[in-house]
DNA sequence: ATAGCATCCGTACCATGGTACGGAGTCAAG
DNA sequence: CTTGACTCCGTACCATGGTACGGATGCTAT
């Protein structure tokens, strides 16, 4: 499948913009071009794989990374640094815990909140006191 | 207790810088001041009260509510619109539930390179794959 | 072949959540 | 009463991750 930069981008579910920074950026290479005969590079023409790479950033961005370690796992994929690979990955497998628990947490008090604050139907609701241990 | 605003910073965990900052975005009202005889406002005193707001903020950001989102939780406290309250905790409950769920899926990818990363000793590891369907 | 949408580029701007600067005033301990 | 740490203020700057502009040109469907 061939992708312009406006299907690419469609297909990723972000901004033609987002492809353009992103390849600023150095997470996506500069494509083939085609058309510019001479002019300035071309249209950018993309295909299945650079749309894989571009699903990659939106999952490991999900995952939160940062662009910048995007970009290191991208380079490492080229690298034989299990080494590296494995510990980015197991340092953000911590982080992830760290966040998911914190996150529950934060859920349990605003679940809290929400059924303190539905018990009556005048006055103000315990906010701070929510999310207070 | 009574803090000035650099006990207030270390005791909430934060710069003293982003408790000026939280003041200048409302989230901390303008506190008694002290000493300055007609000069520019004088020094913060802070309490125990102060420290409560601070870390229910910090807490909130872990919920993943924006600083205007946690501004508006603390007029709320106020107010009586239980309702809103309601309104606004069921909806980061859900937004949280689904973030929750996100991490817990890039957990999951993150184990599974490690794993196969982990696995044999030669070639690189297949980093891209790691988080396809 | 021509209308009309897509793409090209650099540069500027945006929102969020802070952080830094630097000179002047204040406070507590010795 | 001096010294050194802390605080005051406005304003500028930072990092992250984009988004917008706008005039010129490319591509495509009728």
């Amino acid at each position: 499948m061939q992708f312009t930069i406006g299907k690419l981008a469609a297909a990723g579910g972000v901004g033609v913009e987002t492809i353009r920074y992103y390849q600023r950026r150095g997470l996506l290479g500069t494509p083939v071009r085609s058309g510019g005969d001479g002019w300035r590079g071309g249209i950018r023409r993309y295909d299945d794989n650079d749309l894989r790479r571009l699903k990659f950033i939106r999952a490991a961005q999900a995952a939160g990374f940062t662009l910048d370690e995007i970009s290191e796992l991208l380079a490492l994929e080229e690298s034989d640094d299990r080494v590296r690979v494995r510990f980015l990955a197991r340092q953000r497998i911590a982080a992830l815990d760290e966040k998911i628990a914190q996150m529950a947490e934060a859920r349990a008090a605003l679940a809290r909140l929400a059924d303190q604050c539905a018990a009556s139907d005048k006055g103000p609701c315990p906010i701070l006191a929510a999310f207070e241990p």
